[in-house]
DNA sequence: GGGGAGAGATGCCGC
DNA sequence: GCGGCATTTCTCCCC
């Protein structure tokens, strides 16, 4: 049987400590929630993030940020895990009403994840592949900064127009045109040149989207985002799945 | 001591899975990645949600969204969580070298989260309480769809001028300005109008979105996002933490 | 630490 | 299903 003085304990120590109760969960600080009694599996990391999660879907239904303080107060018969983040004015309080297991491991992991197939990877790729983006296209940089936010590729096309290229590794909507229409607006203002031209690379763009980008005289270009990683002598295929 | 099969079991039995394990990591779909290896956590919802967590942090590292099948499969010494996702073309494998916990909950939750102090509330809060946006403002409607998307709340100014508001509940951006322009600017064309103010209403506003909204015409207005629950019968109040 | 933007974003709601 | 968008977004990078 698990005792509350033994995940007391563990947190004491800042072991991992991972465990389910049946609960009630109070949380204030950006926002305010309340939390009806259920069974849920929390986490309690080493660097002191709280994760608390219900039996459905990707996304904790509470949690904390690491500088959290964890503290496990009594109350008569009653205990809470009561977590308070300072700094960022915020606390929560679990109120524990039936432990099922808990569990506190050692955990080693100094891995930290590869992962190919971003928005970088895709702008890294067009800044060496510009035949991609059209015939004659002759890239100058990549993440240019403005005033106005920074700039993925950055180039003359063939007739010699600045041209400003926004990636997007899915599919482009309203508010990635705006982006692009933003930065085209900055650098003709800070250059004070007329034509700059936009373009929208994209594996798909929305069709309220495109018609905006039209609007506005830009163009899209259906990109795929590369999926390769690094090679690294441990690194396997996923060939063989 | 764990073995592999108590884990292929409590899988096929479609329990909440939790165990930890030292183990390498390979994902691709969306996009590629690869773990060295490492302990992590591992849970299996119900809903067959995958969720990996290595000891820092709010995000797993690695995950699969409900509708994945999950199976372990052995090859000779090697034992393997396979996981995948047709409809999403994604799958995960990772070679389990070490179990160190298994835990396999039957767990009971039927409850939803109540939050406070979302975007929602504020737009509601502004409807209920114009004079917060201004003396004489009159709101006309709230969520107002329209094809460049939804505006939150709707009105007159005190001399008769149609308003936009936007509201967020966090810092407004430059994508937050980017987004009451464009509603600006679509109502200006949709009823053929000239004249149309836009307000951002929000806690803050970076200094250079401030610059860019005002270069715009538009203004700001600093209002706190309101943290109330609705009353239920259970609730209690946090005062007392 | 603030600003800016991506994310294998997730989740919600509306059509 | 797609579209549009908020999120206690989280995370990373750069100034």
């Amino acid at each position: 049987m698990v005792s509350i003085e033994d995940i007391e304990q563990a947190i004491k120590e800042r072991r991992t400590v991972i465990f389910s109760s049946r609960c009630t969960i109070q949380y204030e600080g950006r926002a305010k929630t309340h939390l009806e009694e259920g069974d849920r599996i929390f986490i309690i990391k080493p660097d002191s993030t709280l994760l608390v999660h219900q039996v459905t879907g990707s996304s904790p239904v509470n949690y904390m940020k690491p500088t959290t303080v964890h503290k496990i107060v009594k109350d008569g018969e009653v205990a809470y895990l009561k977590s308070e983040n300072i700094r960022q004015k915020e606390h929560l309080r679990a109120e524990l009403r039936q432990i099922h297991f808990l569990e506190t491991p050692m955990l080693k992991d100094e891995a930290k994840i590869q992962l190919a197939g971003n928005e970088k990877d895709m702008s890294d790729f067009l800044y060496a592949n510009p035949e991609m983006v059209e015939p004659g296209f002759t890239p100058l940089s990549r993440e240019e900064h403005t005033k106005y936010g920074f700039i993925d590729v950055f180039g003359y096309d063939t007739n010699g127009v600045l041209t400003i290229i926004e990636c997007k590794r899915y599919n482009a909507d309203f508010s990635a045109v705006d982006q692009l229409r933003r930065y085209v607006e900055k650098i003709k203002s800070s250059k004070g040149i007329d034509q700059v031209r936009g373009i929208m690379a994209s594996p798909a763009i929305t069709s309220n989207a495109k018609t905006m980008l039209e609007n506005w005289g830009f163009t899209w270009k259906k990109i795929e985002p590369p999926k390769k990683l690094t090679k690294s002598k441990n690194q396997k295929g996923l060939g063989d799945f």
